[in-house]
Order: C-alpha cells, then structure tokens, then sequence
DNA sequence: AGCCAGGCTCTCG
DNA sequence: CGAGAGCATGGC
C-alpha cells in the first residue's frame, strides 16, 4: 500500500526539487524519470526500491516489491525525508528572506524548492570525490558507471535499478578497475581507501551525526581526497547543518559575487566571513543562489 | 586548439 | 603558513 507523506506547510515545489536528478545527466543511484524518483536500498538483508511521485495533496510513497516489513518502510520514510529536505525549515527561511532583497526574489521565484539531501554518509562523500575538479555533467557520468559496475541490482516491472555501491564492495576494487570507469589514479585511491577505512571500522560514518563541524572535519580530512570542500558539501547536503556553507566551491562563489558582488572576485575568506549575515540560513541560501545561477533571475 | 570544470596533495620558500 | 605546480579527462 502506496504512503501519503506529510509536507510541512505543504511547501514544496517536486518537479524545481527534483530539478538536480536531471539537470547533470542521469544519476543511476537516484533515478528520476522526470515524474517519479526512483532510489534502491538494503534493508536487512533485502533490497527494495522506493518510489517518490507527487500526488494532489503532497507526495506519495510506494515500495517494491510489495512488503508489510514495519523496518522497510520506516527506513523508506527516513530516505524519503531526506530526498525531499523536508527537515529544512522553508517558512523560516522565507521570513528571514525579506530581510535581504537578494534572497526574497530568489524565495518567491523558487518557492518550494528544498535542497535534496544524500541518503547515506557513505554516498555522500563518494559522490564529492568524483566530482572534485571536473564538470558536473562528466562526474555524473563516471559516477553512474561506478554504481552499475559495483551496486546492488534490482530488477522491477522489467527496469533495473542499482543501490549505491556499499564500501565493503568497493574496499575489494582495484585502483585499475577505477581507472577503466575513467576515474583518474587519484579518485581511484582516494574512493578505495574511504571504503576500506569504512569497512575496516576506522571510521565510522554514522557517529559523524551527532559530532561538531570541527570534530567532523578533523577525522575526515584526515582521509587522503577529502579537503575542506568536501567536508563543507557534507556538512551542507548529506547532515543539512543550517549554517553550513561551501565558500570554496566554483559555482558558489560564482553565484553569491554574481548577486552581491556585480561578479567581483572575492576570496574563500571574504566569502565565509559574509555568509555568516545568514546564520542558520546559509544552507539554504546557497541553495538558492546556486539555483538561481543556473536558472537565471 | 586551448581553456576550464562544484579540488586535493605535495613541495618549496 | 601560503602560493604554486601537477594531476587527468571531457566538453565547449
């Protein structure tokens, strides 16, 4: 039986959400056809395959194959409010918005629209080491051959699905079979050795939740591939932290000089000390520059 | 053809 | 420390 979600203050734009499943190419992990978002996971020892679809009064919930397990389900709500940010407190936001010319346009322009976020630790942070350095639309590509090589197959009415690769799968890959997807020598060692740190039990992602920013990066930065940058991405689209903000990232830099700056280069510092005017807002509000870059104004 | 992509590591002063 | 080179490959 198909489950209704409940949006707070019914505020959410699907189609301008879902929007980054698309824009890049496809993401094999997180299927979205254009009207249903597909994303295969492990429960116990069963894969299944949820699906989010909007529906008259909200978004509708489904599991294949069809299943009654009390634990599937709650995990399938758990990812679904993570897919559709639904812990990010939008009215807030908007409120706070009126107070900055910038973000009012951009919230009534893009009314609805949540940041997405990662489903797993482990995701999260593969995904931002494949796409380090390189254009989005080529990270997507390599990282939907990584999932087809080494994640989970799930074959339902027909389609075939993947979970994301798990890092006890990838701590057996070899550098040269990376290389062969088109990751470069670095990218190869670096998702190797956070799936062996992770499956080894050096690191455990899960404890990351509930630790600081500062406690957070210091353990994965001690990783080799993972920087600031990657931390802060984490920070903001895998754990939601409010006041997270990736001052060193190309297109956020590119979009907070473009509306605040008249395209002014400002450096890394310059731009964290300014984000702070938007405290626990800042996640959003670099989500919403971010799309009104790529949207246009 | 050449420059640039949602960086990170390593070296060197 | 802080700047700068090297990495590697696709897209425009």
């Amino acid at each position: 039986m198909p489950k209704q979600i409940a949006i707070p203050d019914s505020l959410l734009n699907f189609p301008l959400t879902f929007r980054r499943y698309q824009a890049y190419g496809e993401d094999a992990a997180n299927y979205f056809d254009g009207a249903v978002f597909h994303k295969a996971f492990k429960n116990g020892d069963r894969h299944f395959l949820l699906s989010l679809q909007e529906s008259n009064d909200g978004v509708t919930l489904n599991l294949e194959p069809a299943t009654r397990s009390h634990t599937a389900w709650q995990q399938a709500e758990h990812i679904a409010r993570k897919i559709l940010g639904l812990d990010f407190p939008l009215e807030k936001f908007y409120q706070f918005a009126k107070s900055d010319p910038v973000l009012r346009e951009l919230s009534q322009k893009f009314y609805g629209l949540r940041p997405t976020l990662k489903t797993t630790p482990f995701e999260s942070l593969v995904t931002s080491i494949t796409a380090q350095q390189i254009n989005l639309q080529f990270a997507f590509t390599v990282r939907s051959r990584l999932v087809r090589r080494y994640g989970e197959k799930l074959r339902i009415d027909g389609q075939t699905y993947y979970a994301f690769p798990t890092p006890g799968k990838l701590a057996r890959v070899k550098v040269s079979s990376l290389r062969q997807l088109q990751f470069t020598e670095k990218k190869s060692e670096y998702t190797i050795g956070l799936a062996k740190a992770v499956s080894d039990g050096k690191l455990d992602l899960e404890k990351l939740s509930q630790q600081s920013d500062d406690e957070i990066a210091e353990q994965l930065m001690a990783l080799r591939g993972i920087g600031r940058w990657t931390v802060d991405w984490f920070l903001a689209r895998c754990l939601g932290r409010g006041h997270a903000f990736p001052a060193g990232d190309l297109g956020v830099r590119k979009a907070v000089q473009h509306f605040y700056f008249n395209g002014r280069e400002k450096s890394e510092e310059e731009l964290r000390k300014f984000a702070q005017r938007w405290g626990e807002f800042a996640n959003l509000a670099t989500h919403y520059l971010l799309t009104g870059l790529a949207l246009g104004t």
